[in-house]
DNA sequence: TATATTTGTATCGCAAACGATTTAATCTTT
DNA sequence: AAAGATTAAATCGTTTGCGATACAAATATA
């Protein structure tokens, strides 16, 4: 039996366009968020912060689909910029509130014209505007199906 | 002027969702490459040999857009596993050429089940093949739309 | 030929990711 | 209320990604 070589070939897989996809967005942030001093996945978190307000440590881990492992560390260098407190919560104590300072709920500012200036550089691409709707919506979809896959799976 | 606040939410962002996707997409491919001793990255590095042989550093780095920085010491982990060898070219002293070993190319055997696995398990999702079809087409243009911007611009 | 620049790789340090384990608090069940 | 199970964060160790930097070989230029 010959196994089908070319499904090996780079060029075939979903893998890894998904994986550079990743990186390159993450690197066309940086310039932008470089200016707010924070990283894209601190980023990330802002925005968690920013639409939810205060929650736990595991909320924002749910909705960005990130351990505590991952979350402890950077939310310990958001605190120390000063962009949110971490505070044990009264009636749980086993949970850690994250909460914005003044500081961190300012950077909301700055930071609300960066997905414009994103979206702004594939305007004279090759890529329509629909195109992108409906490439975001697949997206959806198969993060939906790729979460099931993995932790929605092991219950 | 009320900036669009929308904007910022994580429902409404491209970047967040390919984040997302790139993760559970390492992880959807973890328990079989674990089966053969690599991870992700490593992976992604045998991809390129078996398709194009033996190769400089440099050139892996240009098919998966890494730089030395990141695959010397990747390069070096998978060497000691002696799935590949490394090598200064004779003819120019700055290039370490990396080839497959007999082992590295046996994993490919190995490897070869893994795509098609991977698909399998999108056959009876919300996602057709037709989709998928027309997102890799997109997913492919993005790529090299943000390839362009970042180093494809500085020269 | 001597010097400057470019090129290819490697090193270092920091910030993610993540599996495995630990600690402390809370909930269950008796 | 005490014992055991569960849960939330944190810690630890390994592997990526990448900017900044170093260094040696190769090439260009004076």
């Amino acid at each position: 039996m010959d196994k089908n070589i070319t499904d090996l070939y780079l060029e075939n897989q979903l893998c890894f366009p998904l994986y550079a996809a990743s990186r390159l967005t993450t690197k066309a942030y940086a310039p932008y968020l470089n200016n707010l001093n924070i990283t894209y996945p601190q980023y990330l978190v802002m925005l968690v912060l920013w639409q939810y307000k205060e929650q736990s440590v595991n909320e924002i881990g749910e909705r960005l689909m990130l351990e505590s492992n991952t979350l402890t560390p950077l939310l310990k260098r958001l605190e120390s910029k000063e962009f949110l407190l971490r505070n044990r919560s009264k009636t749980d104590e086993r949970s850690v509130i994250v909460s914005l300072t003044e500081k961190g709920n300012a950077l909301k500012e700055e930071a609300s014209s960066i997905p414009t200036k994103i979206m702004g550089s594939f305007k004279d691409t090759s890529i329509s505007e629909a195109e992108i709707i409906s490439f975001k919506e697949t997206l959806h979809k198969l993060v939906a199906v790729l979460d099931q896959k993995n932790s929605g799976g092991k219950i």
